[in-house]
DNA sequence: ATTTCTAATCTTGCATACAATTCATATATG
DNA sequence: CATATATGAATTGTATGCAAGATTAGAAAT
């Protein structure tokens, strides 16, 4: 389990850092390990007795994370876990998918034997993990590799971008991964995407990479869409009532 | 002309926003009309006495215009508007090119008629403006053409990190169409992208937006490098240096 | 004159206190 | 019985104070 915020200039900082970005990884983790589930209030006073602290760095760490987008802070009204509808849901992944899709293009055209062999590395995990049928060290692994790609497209600002995404996306995907089916092919998918990166075909690494990711967000809405109703009425440009 | 956040859930709300989210909007404002140019220190006293608040408020809107990559806060060291190396820069109108073109190929799939207008009607605006030669009302106006291709692609989501780069990268966009040629070429490339988009011809329109973000940013690299040089030497992959 | 160490000053980080708003409960009213 | 209103409790927003790290200036030494 993992922090590696964006740079992965982190690590070695960690002892310069101060409460409050200490506290939005905390609690950041928290979330992505599903401690808070979507919907789930963030109380500041709670927060502070967990950790020991005042309410200051803890607001300041919420704020932080919502200006990420990671959590929905509502002036006076607190903060909560962020629960996308369905449709913003579907709206990440397919955003995800853009994006993935542009790294693997750049990878394609500028891959070099380092970030080549990073990929390959990463998928012979996920190999082992898929064979074994463990989701969770998939899950990791998985993270690893797409991790690689967005590396090999050798655009710092759009790796960052699609590492943000990445974990904003992690709780659903995750719950995704655990149908055994799925990581079998989700491996196979990322073979396909390594061979078109390395053959330099842009137009095939975009397309695979933007199925594959794209296929976890249909998967998840549908299993979504199963239950939930549509929590939000206002959010958002103009309902887009379809987007597909 | 104006603000507009994220969701355009600000506008009415204003009366609700605690002072932290308005000093955020505001401090955002000053730093995009060039007021606090890149490299300068936004010292928490001042603004506090500028402000007429205390250092509270002002403290809130830092950490979250940090959070979203709009300034760089380092901890213990305060914070000063993000001063991106000609690499990042490039990088980050590479990735802007992605997402608009991205925007652009969801659009002429999903074209409305709502959105062709408004498309159409910000096009003729940056027409009037671009043949009065009026550059800071064409900036205005090529900005609502873009936000208007951004809302056609109907993903709420893809259009807040559009618009949210797109402010990113206003300060560099506006310097660059100063040049008066550049005006009407950038509206000629305005009507073949509509004219793709109508078309739905999803290839065309994702190149041409693409071609169209990135040549402001190759041009102004070569402003800004002078000769080109280094372009993008330590690119990617690694420490990203910069920017948080 | 240059460098290094020290001390004073300035700035940020956090805790606490208080004010303002929202939320919940209960009471009144149709 | 349902709806509306009012009052109290809980929670967030902002100000202030103090402690700790960072920056600068000055003095001492080479």
């Amino acid at each position: 389990m993992f922090c590696q915020v964006y740079g992965m200039e982190s690590a070695d900082k960690v002892h310069t850092m101060s409460q409050a970005f200490r506290l939005k990884q905390s609690i950041e983790d928290a979330v992505i390990a599903g401690e808070f589930l979507p919907g789930d209030r963030l109380d500041e006073a709670s927060l502070a007795e967990r950790f020991g602290v005042s309410r200051t760095p803890i607001r300041e760490a919420l704020l932080q994370l919502g200006a990420e987008g990671f959590i929905d802070v509502r002036p006076r009204r607190g903060a909560i876990v962020s629960v996308p509808s369905p449709t913003r849901l579907f709206e990440m992944f397919e955003t995800m998918a853009e994006i993935e899709s542009a790294c693997g293009r750049l990878a394609a055209r500028r891959l070099t034997p380092d970030n080549d062999e990073a990929m390959e590395a990463a998928h012979r995990a996920c190999e082992i993990a898929a064979h074994e049928g463990d989701s969770e060290q998939y899950y990791a692994d998985n993270r690893n590799f797409h991790e690689a790609i967005y590396r090999a497209s050798r655009n710092s600002f759009l790796a960052d971008q699609a590492f943000a995404l990445h974990k904003r996306l992690s709780a659903y995907r995750r719950i995704q991964l655990r149908a055994r089916n799925r990581l079998l092919q989700s491996l196979q998918e990322h073979a396909g995407i390594l061979e078109a990166i390395r053959a330099g075909d842009e137009q095939l690494s975009a397309t695979r990479l933007h199925d594959h990711v794209l296929v976890q967000g249909e998967r998840f809405s549908d299993m979504v869409l199963g239950l939930a109703g549509d929590r939000r009425s206002d959010a958002a440009g103009s309902r887009s009532g379809t987007t597909r």
